[in-house]
DNA sequence: CCATTGTTTGAATGACTGTTCAAAAAACAG
DNA sequence: CTGTTTTTTGAACAGTCATTCAAACAATGG
């Protein structure tokens, strides 16, 4: 077999998903043979090490995230509109049974404490989620305007995602981000 | 040694912290032992396993916590400060360099696909908490205004504690907070 | 058809995991 | 002092961990 049998995106996707659940240290490597059916000679072939592994399937992860953020931006009317939908998005992924909320915000609690580099590079891409709403809302309002929405934007991102553990929480949170942020519904 | 060296909750103070940092995964019996001074077999016999260790540092935990609110409340004028000041002292805490946002809300994130009963466990005890605060915000808001903002409130702090994270926060934070939660600066 | 290159295999590695337990040690009661 | 009880000890257990590697295998280039 001198072609290999696999994508190396599809082995990321299911690996993703993995992690995503469990977490880097609950995640071993025979688990991780069983999601990608991939031996272990040949998952350290593709990939050096488990840390790699999953640094490269939180990658991806990162720029799906931020894709879709600027995808919705592109598909909808303005800057408020798209933010809407968002979180309309993430309640309506709170609903699922399997909810296992955000992967870097999980791989930042994990693995915070180590001063990981993978801790760096989730707390990283969160910064960067930031700094995008920011330049988007910086379309609508001034810069300054723009900073502070975007900070009560992410808070109220981070509180959803955890929020939306408890069972039934979907129109609370609905509510609740409505609240939070009024100038939503501005425009 | 008839009598034993060690007290309980010194233990449990130790174990705790190692926890709370680490996670339940990534937190071995050896380092239990080196945080404790305790032997393995001293371990077992006290407590029963490490998931039954976890779990009554987890409640320690979540008492102390709960204690915290209560205490906060009975030392200040009204409902709304003391609210103010417990969103303060976790702004507070966000400084410290090894900071590592919430037990309860880590523990959740952390076993949350296992369906394991410690993630039952944390998710009941932040409940709880959400109760506690309606309960207090009913003193001064119709229960259905006490209910959404407690809701609020915990979004909001579950955001903090995530948002805590990042470096230099601090400020950033408790301005979003006064924003996002104007009805504390109400009496 | 051979040599080369790249891939897959799966057993083996040594370290570490949570847990157990028989023996030792220390306090108490009689 | 003796017998009983409780606690401590630390080696030993079976299992799992991440990782390695020589051998088998398959495809390409000449």
């Amino acid at each position: 077999m001198a072609k290999k049998n696999y994508q190396r995106e599809d082995v990321l996707d299911n690996v993703i998903s993995l992690f995503w659940q469990q977490g880097y240290a609950a995640s071993s490597i025979q688990q991780i043979t069983k999601a990608t059916g991939l031996k272990p000679g040949s998952i350290y072939h593709e990939f050096e090490s488990k840390e790699k592994l999953f640094q490269e399937a939180l990658a991806r992860y990162a720029t799906a995230s931020i894709g879709a953020i600027h995808k919705k931006m592109a598909d909808t009317e303005n800057v408020n509109e798209g933010i809407k939908q968002i979180l309309a998005d993430l309640v309506e992924q709170s609903k699922a049974c399997d909810y296992c909320g955000c992967f870097l915000i999980k791989t930042q609690l994990e693995l915070a404490s180590q001063g990981n580099s993978l801790y760096q590079f989730a707390s990283m891409q969160l910064s960067n989620i930031e700094k995008i709403y920011t330049e988007y809302l910086s379309r609508v309002y001034s810069d300054e305007l723009a900073k502070a929405y975007a900070a009560q934007l992410m808070t109220v991102i981070f509180g959803i995602r955890i929020y939306g553990y408890q069972a039934d929480s979907a129109n609370t949170i609905t509510q609740t981000f409505n609240a939070l942020l009024p100038w939503l519904n501005e425009h």
